[in-house]
RNA sequence: GCCCCUAUAGCUCAGCUGGUAGAGCAACUGAUUUGUAAUCAGUGGGUCCGCGGUUCGAGUCCGUGUGGGGGCACCA
């Protein structure tokens, strides 16, 4: 085998078993990096390569000291080698794309048959192969008008639409390993067998819609994750399990927190536990809405269609409205209802009403809003995504002058809220002006400025979405990752010009004269639902002794302590903690797994030891340590534990 | 809504190529009075998701509906 030895731009010279002729290693590299010319000097079958100027030195793993790059690499490399496996195995697959995502990669295939979960032992096994036959790689610079004709040949239609959508006039990359050849810009390994054989595993097929749109037909697509050796991937699929753990409804079950049935899909059946959190968290948020400067109102869940039609809801969101009909009973026609699928037009109902004048600016209304949308059925999961949720709404109502203010007042509650709930860190998002929409280009400058300026006061950093604004304004999203990595919307900040308009809500000026507010929407835990789901994993389950559906269990050892484990449970329920005695006759042991499964943050064991002396054997969640506290103590120490954080704070 | 997978006891799951259902945990009953993550024994419990079909016979095969899971689209 050939060697050749690469001289990096750090002065680092290794040797490599490039497992081809050299001028194959050559233009392969040359092609693949083609960022700049590369001098060889070829010395029999060892010779120098030198970088003048790339400084992406792309070419194995080994010499990589940027682990993202590597694992880029590895990836991008195995979503070719699958789809030549596919093609080799069912030569009729049509391919087209497969880029590489987060943990792994996929790729998007044509074929009438499905593939079965067989079908991905099978492939994998067909990759191994081709990793192990270490085929060298190269890449080619082809017209534009070949390489459609080429693909036009080999009937891929898909790979003729993306050639056709390259800019005339750009170089068309063709990346070729043995007689396998695919569309790609690179970079790549040399030969196939660089890429790690035991650190990659096929792990779904799902359905995709080609480039996304839902009217083109859809692909067959096959999910890998790869890491740089064995370990890393058995670490992530360790992981994996670990996160199935903490899935929120698989706790939600274990915890007794909520259940779903058939008869109301995406509905949510809150049982004791589950709705104390819920309690919980909406006392929360009431106190911290109030010391903010909200107040709190509550709209009706079904309105007539004619409130609908003039926000333009029936228009444009009529498809995800749950709808009643109802005969009246003096008048001829059936009068039409509208679920609300939001609370935006009730609370300008209620700004409406009276005249309002710019010293009311800003008007902030809260509302915990039960919301009703009839989502598609495949969106539906969990807490996360259900039909029926409570919102912890609010609009505010103001001057363009107070946007930058209030966005910044809203982003400090949130950010809060967030660090309270277990979310130190969080991701903002900006989207901005989209194509069509409604509003001057004066009032969009400054509503986003607003928006970054007010973002930029508590931090430097958030990601931009030009035109992912909605039409009728700039918006923020806050997003909270799952268990399992997956993000999930909870705050948002939206501007609205369009609402106060089409409802016409109207304040009047200093100047005497009728003015159109800007209504802000805003939302902080986005849902209940959601966001509890979320913290269910976050904690996984062991939710903060604040929020903690059951707070403490008091738990007997012998029959003779019953009457004194009352005595405890009332000691501690009258502080306003949430005990609960477990005077069953069961071992200690299998007391304390049970509530430990059950999450319970404090156990307070009591034997005959523990009546004698008035004390009481303290068992925290998690730990295995013990400790014994007199009755008196464990009374205050628990209560004072007990007192949410933003009562804290104002203490 | 679309693609694939899936539905058996309260939960987690067996049930091979068709011959009318099983285990563990839970529940209930009894015994046990126990010192920090499962005490022992016994008992009861199932329209095998619904509907239709193939078959002498369907939990098992086929169709369809519904729910659930993984994705895609959607989330104004």
């Amino acid at each position: 085998m050939p060697q050749i030895s690469l001289t990096f731009p750090d002065g680092n010279v290794r040797a490599y078993d490039a497992g081809v002729t050299p001028a194959n290693v050559a233009e392969s590299i040359s092609k693949s990096l083609a960022k700049s010319a590369i001098s060889a000097s070829v010395d029999g079958a060892h010779w120098d390569l030198q970088w003048p100027i790339d400084t992406d030195a792309k070419i194995a793993i080994h010499t990589m000291k940027d682990n993202a790059e590597a694992l880029e690499l590895i990836r991008h490399d195995l979503a070719h080698i699958m789809a030549r496996a596919v093609q080799e195995i069912w030569p009729e697959v049509q391919v087209t794309i497969g880029p590489v995502i987060q943990n792994g990669w996929y790729y998007d295939f044509d074929r009438a048959e499905p593939f079965t979960p067989e079908d991905l032992g099978v492939i994998e096994k067909k990759m191994k192969e081709i990793i192990n036959a270490r085929e060298p790689v190269r890449t080619e610079l082809w017209s534009r008008d070949d390489a459609i004709l080429h693909y036009k040949k080999a009937h891929e239609p898909y790979k003729v639409e993306l050639v056709e959508a390259i800019p005339e006039g750009d170089p068309i990359r063709m990346y070729w390993h043995g007689d396998w050849q695919d569309l790609c810009r690179g970079p790549h390994f040399q030969h196939t067998g660089q890429v790690p054989a035991d650190a990659f595993k096929l792990m779904s097929v799902a359905g995709a819609y080609w480039r996304g749109d839902s009217n083109r037909p859809m692909l067959q697509r096959i999910y890998g994750v790869a890491f740089k050796n064995r370990n890393d991937l058995k670490d992530y699929l360790t992981f994996l399990e670990e996160a199935e753990k903490r899935d929120h409804r698989r706790l939600g079950r274990e915890m007794e927190l909520f259940h779903f049935q058939e008869e109301a899909p995406g509905m949510v059946f809150w049982h004791p536990n589950g709705w104390t959190i819920v309690r919980q968290m909406e006392d929360y948020m009431r106190r911290r809405l109030t010391a903010a400067g909200y107040q709190e109102i509550k709209t009706p869940q079904v309105i007539d269609r004619k409130l609908w039609e003039k926000s333009g809801h029936w228009d444009k969101y009529r498809e995800n409205m749950f709808t009643t009909e109802i005969d009246e009973e003096h008048a001829n026609e059936k009068r039409t209802n509208a679920l609300k699928p939001m609370n935006c037009p009730g609370h300008v109902q209620i700004f409406n009403q009276g005249l309002k004048s710019y010293r009311d600016l800003p008007l902030r209304l809260s509302e915990f809003g039960s919301c009703h949308r009839y989502e598609a059925h495949g969106a539906l999961h969990g807490l996360m995504r259900v039909r029926g949720f409570t919102q912890d709404d609010a609009h505010i109502f103001c001057t363009e002058d107070q946007i930058e203010a209030e966005c910044a007042g809203f982003i400090d509650l949130l950010s809060k809220v967030y660090r309270d709930t277990g979310f130190p860190k969080f991701d903002i998002k900006l989207s901005t002006r989209p194509e069509v929409r409604v509003g001057s280009d004066e009032v969009w400058d400054k509503a986003e400025s607003a928006l970054e300026k007010a973002i930029l006061s508590v931090r430097n950093d958030f990601q931009v979405d030009p035109g992912e604004g909605a039409f009728y304004g700039p918006k923020l999203d806050f997003k909270l990752t799952d268990a399992i990595g997956r993000e999930w919307q909870c705050g948002t900040f939206q501007a609205d010009f369009n609402l106060p308009e089409r409802l016409d809500a109207t304040y009047i000026g200093s100047d005497g004269e009728k003015h159109r507010p800007v209504m802000l929407h805003r939302a902080i835990l986005g849902s209940f639902e959601r966001f509890i789901g979320i913290m269910i994993e976050n904690y996984a389950g062991r939710l903060p002794f604040w929020i903690a559906p059951r707070q403490v269990v008091v738990a007997s050892i012998v029959s003779d302590a019953d009457a004194y484990v009352g005595e405890v449970v009332a000691a501690l329920t009258a502080v306003g903690l949430r005990a609960e005695a477990d005077i069953r006759n069961e071992k200690i042991n299998y007391k304390v797994r049970e509530h430990s499964v059950g999450k319970v943050p404090v156990i307070l064991a009591v034997g005959q030891r523990e009546v004698d002396e008035r004390t009481v054997t303290v068992r925290r969640l998690g730990e295995k340590a013990t400790s014994v506290v007199p009755l008196s103590e464990i009374v205050s120490m628990l209560a004072e534990e007990a007192v949410a954080p933003d009562r804290v704070e104002a203490a």
